[in-house]
This record gives structure tokens, C-alpha cells and sequence, in this order.
DNA sequence: AAAAAAT
């Protein structure tokens, strides 16, 4: 195991007294021991976590699906719940049970776990996890976002989760996790996917998306009826897949749909790289209704047949621009093409995306049927709370000032801890390095990129959200996707080449309701950066340097000839005139550009954010 | 050019 500077710092931060460096995870409090794994997600967990609370809920056996009782009194599912036969060998169930396969659910003499905490703590603690409840949804920047849809026979939005009949397990979580009103994708999209309808979505990270698409899925397999799925064999069979880009969002996506499902009777599962396959598989084994994945580890599961996605009645696809950024398309494509899942039509289907280039049309023509398409405005949020500032720096200088902006910010600690700074590089050498050099400086810092190993992904994570080293260096890894509350300070120490990175960066902070302060450092290499960046500081009524504007009008570096007008990710392109079906290879975006997704953002891509 | 993701 590598000996990381996070680790060593982190200890000097907590006042440990033994070696830094040295001390692993596997000394830490909570961490997994060799005889009982305790999954990712399930470390670090207050020991109440470990018992059902006693206020919420039934008896420990509500959430027992396999066992010969009749409905529990504690659920107020408990009838309907018990209708659809899920539960495994004939309970009270109506309907000849035995459905759930024996296998699925929650079986045995386990309980599942309460992923809320305490929940006797839900109301002003200082506990990590009651401060991520709320996952950074900020619903006063939600009133006037603009929303866009298009298709046949569009349901109706929501204006509240009571209009929606989710029934009641999944309104108790709801009113757990402490939502009070559906953001705007959540009005649109969920009663577009209750309907059974497929769904391409341009929103950000932020918008709610998360719940907006696990909701219909964990409703749908509450009340559905599904044939039996087979038993006895290594196989699994999921109902839903949701396929997500990065490790970290697979896991975070996992942990909020647990806490959407709790107590619902339906597993979430999470698989991905990085992590022993063996312990996955067990969690499999033990029943998978919903399976949280990235792409490569579930190639690898299908492969070994591990998994069978023939019962898939829901795909979610999220962050689906990131993922063919990033070369997944192959993978999806056998995921969703060439194994053995049920074409469009027999699932349905939920894409989202950021933006909506000519890669993903394409992927929403060939993945979906007959869908509508909802396109949400950028969340004020990312550019209202957010006080942008730029400041000239050479390379040279950048890490004197870093030091002088990091100074400041100690000032600006409270209870003892030093507010969250997020700190953008390019390369992960670079992270390594600066974090190391921060080290050196006496500053609590960690680091997370692709070169770190999953656990000490995940060991850093957990320390810079817990306020244990404060300062976190992350390439563009932690750039999307990830929720990370209270971070009081981004800093584009490198500056991305692209400004949706750079959009999607600074959104780490001021999220949740919290004003964030996002500084980047430019000099000389950021000129391609100038122009989309004044127009969108401009545009965020953010105070623009001059040198910068100067920058900026001496265009031409490349222009990047952005379309697609304004708030939104991208239109229904089925809406334009020049599409056709035959599909001529006209490019609605197209801009004369012949570079496609891959070969950097030509003229294909559009911006959420112009 | 870099980063991410299966072993």
C-alpha cells in the first residue's frame, strides 16, 4: 500500500499520535477488518446507524421479505406490499407468492441497514452524514429555472411530491431526506417516467436528477408485478441499471437510492472497479433489484454471467456525456445492445446528459422510444451563490499565491476547523506534487486522481469531508458529479481547457443554500479560455477583470463556435427542419466542424451554460 | 494533453 501524504497529514490533523504516515485503514475505528467487510459505503457509519430506529418504521421485520409472516404492522405498505408476491416463499401475499426468486430483498434474519443515521439526530447536528441528507439541493435557486419539453402527449408536471402517488414508504424517505418540494427535473421527469415513458434529460449535476430517476424505478418495482426471477443459479437478475461515469458517483448515487428505497423492500447494489469483486458479488448474491454501476465492472460481471440484465425493466444513464468523454461508448453499447437486455420498448429508459452533442442524439435515437425530451436551465445556484474571481497568475507564482489565498482562508474557519477548499490541477502528477508541497508547507491537504488507489480515493473523500484535511487537490476526477457539502472555496489552480469543466468545477461549491467563493488562476496557457470565460462571468453578473476582457477580445483562439442559444443544454433536435431519420449525417449542431465528441469539443457540442 | 475506467 502506497504511503500517501493525505494519510500522514490526516493524522497530524486529528492529533494521532502514531506514525504518520503508516497508519492504514485498516487501524481506523471503523474500517473493515479481514473477518468482517464492511462495504464503502457503509464505513464510517455512527454504530446507532447499525440498528433500525425505532421511530420510524416497523418492527426489524419490516424489512423482512422472505419470511412466512403476513404484512408487518409497522409499514404502511405492508398491504400492497405484500400483494405483489416479492416476497419469496408464499406469505400473505394474494397472489401465490413466491415471485421474489428466494433470492431478492432483504432475506433472512438480515436487517438493512438505516442509511440515514441517527435518525433521532436528523435535526441540527453537526453529524457528516445528517449534513448530507439534504444533498445539495438548494431549492430557493430552483423558482425560475427555465424548463423545455418536447414529444407526444407530454405529462404534466408536479408542482409537489403529495400530487405524485409514490406511495407511502417512498414519501417517508422523502420527508427523511428532508425535500420539501420537487426541483424542477423532478417535476417534469417523474411524471414523465411514472407514465412509463422514456426520457433524454438535460440537467446538470445538482438538479435533482438523482432522485428524479430513482424514484419511478424504486415506485414502479414497489408495485410491479414481475415474473419470478430464476433462483439457485450464480445469476442475478436486476430490474433496473443506472450507469454512471466515476466510481465516486456510483457510490453516491448507490447511497442516496438506499436512502430513497429504505425500507421499501427494494436493494440497491453497487458495483464498481477498484474494489475486490468478490465482496460485490456477495452483496449481488444476497439480491439486487437495483444495480448502481460503472461501465467496466459491469462488462466484467456480464462476462463472468454474474449478472443477466434480462429482467431490466428500468436503464438510467447518467452523466451520459461524461461517459463517451471519457471512451465508454463501446462499453455502454455492449451493455445496452449486445447482451441480453430487453430492447427499447420492453424497458424504459431515462438518459441524462449535461449537454446534448451529436453522440448522444444518436445514442438517444438508438437507446430510447418514442421519448420525450426535457431540457432544464442551468440552477442558479451554480452561477448566483458563486463569486467568481480570476486572477493573472504565472506558473511560477501560482503556488506562493496559492499559499497567500490558503492563509486567508484559515482566517475564515469555524469551530476550530478550516472552511473546505476544493483545488483544481490539470495532471495527477501535478496533484500529487502540489499536495506534497502543501504538506511541506504545514498545510492539512489530500489528493485525489486515477493514479490513487480506490481506497485511497475513497480515504480521501471521507477526510476532506469530514473537515479532517480541509484542502483537497483533485484533477478533473472530482470535477462532476460529486457532492461534496460545504465547500467554501474552489480554486482552478490549473484551469480546465474546456469552460463546462471549469462550470462544472466551480459548482462544487456553493451548493446547498451556502454563498461559494471560486477563484482560478489564469495566465498565458489559458488563453483559449478567455472569451467563453468573460462571457460567462459576464452573463453571471460576476465582475470581470479588464486584462481579461482584453484577453477575451482578442478572440479567434479557436473560437468555439457555441450554439444552441442560451439557458439550455441542448433542444429536442427531432424539432429541427433539417432532421431526418435517414439521418444524412446532417448535423444540427454541426457548425462545419468534423470533429466529433471524441476528438475534442468542436463545433459539435453545445454548451448547458452559454 | 490529460483524465477516467476491468484485471
Amino acid at each position: 500500500m502506497r504511503t500517501s501524504w493525505a494519510d500522514a497529514v490526516e493524522n497530524v490533523a486529528t492529533g494521532s499520535s502514531s506514525n504518520a504516515g503508516t497508519r492504514g485503514e485498516s487501524e481506523r475505528p471503523s474500517a473493515p477488518t479481514k473477518s468482517t467487510y464492511v462495504p464503502p459505503h457503509l464505513r464510517n457509519r455512527p454504530p446507532a446507524s447499525e440498528s433500525p430506529a425505532p421511530s420510524l418504521g416497523g418492527p426489524s421485520s419490516g424489512n423482512d421479505r422472505s419470511g412466512y409472516g403476513g404484512p408487518t404492522s409497522g409499514s404502511r405498505w405492508a398491504g400492497s406490499r405484500f400483494d405483489y408476491g416479492r416476497q419469496g416463499y408464499g406469505g400473505g401475499g394474494g397472489r401465490g407468492g413466491g415471485g421474489w426468486g428466494g433470492r431478492g430483498g432483504w432475506g433472512g434474519r438480515e436487517r438493512e441497514t438505516n442509511p440515514f443515521g441517527n435518525d433521532d439526530a436528523v435535526v441540527g447536528t453537526e453529524n457528516e452524514f445528517s449534513e448530507q441528507e439534504n444533498t445539495g439541493i438548494n431549492f430557493d435557486a430552483y423558482e425560475d429555472i427555465p424548463v423545455e419539453t418536447s414529444g407526444d402527449n407530454v405529462p404534466p408536471p408536479v408542482n409537489t411530491f403529495a400530487e405524485i402517488d409514490l406511495g407511502d414508504a417512498l414519501n417517508l424517505n422523502i420527508r427523511r431526506c428532508k425535500y420539501v418540494k420537487p426541483t424542477p427535473v423532478q417535476r417534469h421527469a417523474i411524471p414523465i417516467s411514472l407514465a412509463g415513458r422514456d426520457l433524454m434529460a438535460c440537467a446538470q449535476t445538482g438538479s435533482g436528477k438523482t432522485a428524479a430517476f430513482c424514484f419511478p424505478i424504486i415506485c414502479g418495482i414497489m408495485k410491479g408485478n414481475f415474473p419470478q426471477r430464476p433462483r439457485g443459479v450464480r445469476t442475478v437478475f436486476p430490474l433496473a441499471l443506472i450507469l454512471s461515469p466515476t466510481r465516486e458517483l456510483s457510490m453516491q448515487i448507490h447511497e442516496e437510492a438506499r436512502k430513497f428505497s429504505y425500507q421499501t423492500g427494494v436493494r440497491v447494489v453497487v458495483a464498481y472497479g477498484g474494489a475486490p469483486i468478490n465482496q460485490q458479488l456477495r452483496e449481488l448474491e444476497r439480491g439486487v433489484d437495483i444495480l448502481v454501476a460503472t461501465p467496466g465492472r459491469l462488462v466484467d460481471l456480464l462476462e463472468r454471467a454474474k449478472v443477466s440484465l434480462q429482467m431490466i425493466r428500468y436503464l438510467a444513464l447518467d452523466e451520459a456525456d461524461r461517459m463517451l468523454d471519457m471512451g465508454f461508448e463501446p462499453q455502454i453499447r455492449k451493455i445496452v445492445e449486445q447482451m441480453d437486455m430487453p430492447p427499447p420498448g420492453e424497458r424504459q429508459t431515462m438518459l441524462f446528459s449535461a449537454t446534448f452533442p451529436k453522440e448522444i442524439q444518436r445514442m438517444a435515437s438508438d437507446f430510447l422510444s418514442n421519448y420525450i425530451f426535457l431540457a432544464v436551465g442551468r440552477v442558479g445556484s451554480s452561477t448566483e451563490l458563486i463569486v467568481q474571481r480570476v486572477e493573472f497568475v504565472p506558473e511560477n507564482d501560482k503556488r506562493s499565491h496559492l499559499m497567500d489565498l490558503l492563509h486567508a482562508q484559515k482566517a475564515n474557519g469555524v469551530q476550530g476547523k478550516q472552511a473546505l477548499t476544493l483545488v483544481f490541477v490539470e495532471t495527477k502528477k501535478g496533484a500529487d506534487s502540489l499536495e506534497h508541497w502543501l504538506y511541506l508547507n504545514g498545510f492539512p491537504a489530500t489528493t485525489i486522481h486515477g493514479d490513487r488507489s480506490q481506497q485511497e480515493r475513497e480515504l480521501a473523500l471521507r477526510s476532506f469531508k469530514s473537515g479532517n484535511t480541509p484542502i483537497l487537490v483533485a484533477t478533473d476526477v472530482a470535477a462532476r458529479g460529486l457532492d461534496i457539502p460545504h465547500v467554501a472555496h474552489v480554486i482552478n489552480f490549473d484551469l480546465p481547457n474546456d469552460i463546462d469543466d471549469y462550470v462544472h468545477r466551480i459548482g462544487r461549491t456553493g451548493r446547498a443554500g451556502k454563498t461559494g467563493l471560486a477563484t482560478a488562476f489564469f495566465n498565458e496557457n489559458n488563453k483559449s479560455l478567455a472569451k467563453p470565460l468573460a462571457d460567462l462571468m459576464k452573463e453571471a453578473n460576476q465582475e470581470v477583470p479588464d486584462w481579461l476582457t482584453r484577453f477575451a477580445s482578442r478572440a479567434s483562439y479557436g473560437s468555439k463556435n457555441r450554439r444552441g442559444g442560451g439557458r439550455f443544454g441542448g433542444r429536442d433536435f427531432r424539432r429541427d427542419p433539417s432532421y431526418n431519420r435517414s439521418g444524412s449525417g446532417n448535423d444540427y449542431y454541426g457548425g462545419g466542424s468534423s470533429s466529433g465528441y471524441g476528438g475534442g469539443y468542436g463545433g459539435g457540442y453545445t454548451s448547458a451554460w452559454d
